[in-house]
DNA sequence: AAAAATATGCTCATCGGCGAATACATACAT
DNA sequence: ATGTATGTATTCGCCGATGAGCATATTTTT
C-alpha cells in the first residue's frame, strides 16, 4: 500500500525521483494523468486498467455523444502519459502535465493508498492546513454534541 | 489504449504525421470524420465498425428523434473519410475536414481512450482551460453515477 | 560515523519531425 | 501522338530535441 509523505525535487529536465518506499509497487511503467484538485496522479498500469474501465464502463459504446462524457474523457485521457522508471528511480513529467500544477523546484510526493499524488509542495501545504483546519472544527462540533 | 497530447505541423500538402505512440494501434488505414466540439475524430477501422453500427442500428437507445438522426448521420457519415497512413506515419486532411476545423500551422493530436482527436491548437488549448475549472465538478458528478 | 537516499550536472545516443528533392502519373496542349 | 507541365506521392537526410545513463555531490537517518 502505498503511504506518505515525500518532498522531492524537480531537476531541469522535469525528472523527479520517486520515493524508495514506493518503488517496488509501483513497477517499471506508470500511469500519470491530471487529477483532482490541483495534483497529478501516479497509478500502477493495472489500477489504470480499472480506472480506465470504471470511467468509460458507465455509458457504454458512444459515449462521445455525450458532452460530459467528452469533456472528462479529453481531460482524462488525453492528457495522460504512459511512463518509464528510468534505473535510478526517476520519471520524467510531461510538459502540460507539469505546467499544469506549476510545478517547479520542490515537489510534494503523497502515497494515497492505491495512487501516488504529486502536488506543487506549497499548494500542498496550503491544501493540508486547510484540511487539518477542518478536521479540528469537525472534532469540536463532533465533540460538543457529546459523542465523545 | 490511445492516451496523451501531441502538438504537430501540419505541412503544406494538409499532411500530419502521427504520434509515434498512436502509429501500431491505429493501423494503416484509419477512418476520420468531423467530430463534435470543433474537432475530428480518428477511428480505427476496427472501431469504425462499431461505431457505425451503433449509429445505424435504427431504433436502439439513441434517443434522437428520426430526423435529427438522419441529420446526425449524414454528418458522421457523409463527411467521413476513409484515409491510409503513409510509409512515415502521415495522413492526408481533406480539405473539407481541415477548413471545418480551422486546421493550419499546428494541430493538437488527443488520444482519448479509442479514438484519437484532431483541433486547431488554438482551439484546444482554450477548450482545456474551460475543461479543466469543470473537471472537478464533472468528477463528482460522474463519481456519483457508482463509481465506488 | 557510516550508510542510504536523493540531487545535480554532464555526455552520449537515438529518435522523430520537417523540409527538400526526386520520381511518378496524369492531363493538356501543340 | 508526343512532349511538357502540373500536381501529387515517396524517399532521403539533416537538425534539433529529448531521454537515458552515469558519476559525483549533498543531505538525511540511524
Amino acid at each position: 500500500m502505498l503511504i506518505g509523505e515525500y518532498i522531492h525535487t524537480i531537476d531541469i529536465k522535469n525528472r523527479i525521483s520517486l520515493p524508495v518506499k514506493f518503488r517496488k509497487e509501483l513497477g517499471k511503467k506508470i500511469i500519470i494523468t491530471p487529477g483532482l484538485d490541483q495534483c497529478l496522479f501516479i497509478f500502477t498500469t493495472a489500477e489504470w486498467e480499472k480506472v480506465s474501465k470504471r470511467l468509460s464502463d458507465s455509458d457504454s459504446d458512444l459515449s462521445f455523444l455525450k458532452a460530459d462524457k467528452r469533456s472528462f474523457n479529453r481531460f482524462m485521457f488525453g492528457r495522460a502519459a504512459e511512463v518509464e522508471v528510468d534505473t535510478i528511480g526517476r520519471i520524467l513529467i510531461p510538459d502540460f502535465l507539469k505546467d499544469r500544477i506549476g510545478l517547479q523546484g520542490k515537489a510534494a510526493i503523497i502515497g494515497v493508498e492505491d495512487r501516488v499524488e504529486i502536488w506543487n509542495d506549497k499548494v500542498w501545504m496550503q491544501y493540508r492546513e486547510v484540511v487539518e483546519k477542518q478536521a479540528d472544527q469537525l472534532a469540536e462540533k463532533l465533540g460538543s454534541k457529546g459523542t465523545a
